[in-house]
DNA sequence: GGTTGCCTTGACGCCGGCGACAAGGTCTAG
DNA sequence: CTAGACCTTGTCGCCGGCGTCAAGGCAACC
């Protein structure tokens, strides 16, 4: 399977594969004029990585989950190493939840202050525009 | 007041306001040498700035809030296009929220399902890895 | 041999809010 | 006279996951 081929079937480019590459994420094989040639596994592997990154997870993070396929796997998320991303993960998104509504709550603050003194204040703003 | 004072008192750096200033938010006028010279109003300004920036605004949001601060009200979101802006926000944080959400729940059951599995498949990495 | 369609490496662009450095002018104190 | 503490404009770097050329080689068909 060539690159062309592959980023069909994962539903991405061949920049990305490449890209995947220089980041030691993706393996190919090279035929004899230069090509990359996949096999089967790593259109897994491609797939993978594309849920992961869909999910939130940065390219760094997502090593270990390859590792894991690479190690025989049917998932990548099995093997200690991805199961202690998957938990730092979770809390990082719990703590950015907190964050939303901390900053929910401002805005709503801020929204409710706003409505309160738009009157009186507005007024002077309809002055200086005529 | 000059740049580093105004830098100082506002809590950021001199390049920041010169930032602020090429993109229209912050406002200066020059002395004989050319040093920019600044106004206490200018002080709440960029705080309002500031402020809004650590809620999650970008600086283009940030615009109609610096103009109501200039038509002299004592609040920069007491105007209608700074109410707009606001709701907007909230919505999108509700969004934010919700991703996060689905994210969260995403990662509870990858979790979930990686520990379950934890034990058959890891025998095999332990046996690769001797 | 010419066209088309695949492949290769290399390098710049993007977004946003600045940090950091360069090379110089200005003002004040000693 | 000089040191140093301000100020000026200009430009490159950062982060991350690519998109988008550019310039060229290889393969296959007519």
């Amino acid at each position: 399977m060539l690159i062309g081929e592959l980023a069909e079937r994962a539903g991405t480019s061949t920049r990305t594969l490449r890209y995947y590459e220089t980041h030691g994420l993706v393996r190919a094989a090279r035929s004899a004029n230069g090509y990359r040639v996949y096999d089967e596994a790593e259109l897994h592997v491609v797939r993978e990585i594309r849920a992961l990154l869909a999910v939130g997870f940065g390219l760094e993070d997502i090593r270990p989950f390859v590792a894991c396929l690479r190690a025989g796997n049917a998932s990548g998320h099995v093997c200690p190493d991805s199961v202690a991303v998957l938990r730092r993960k979770l809390a990082e998104v719990d703590a950015g939840i907190d964050r939303l509504h901390a900053v929910r709550r401002e805005l709503r603050d801020q929204l409710a202050h706003a409505i309160t003194h738009r009157e009186e204040t507005c007024s002077r703003l309809r002055r200086t525009a005529r």
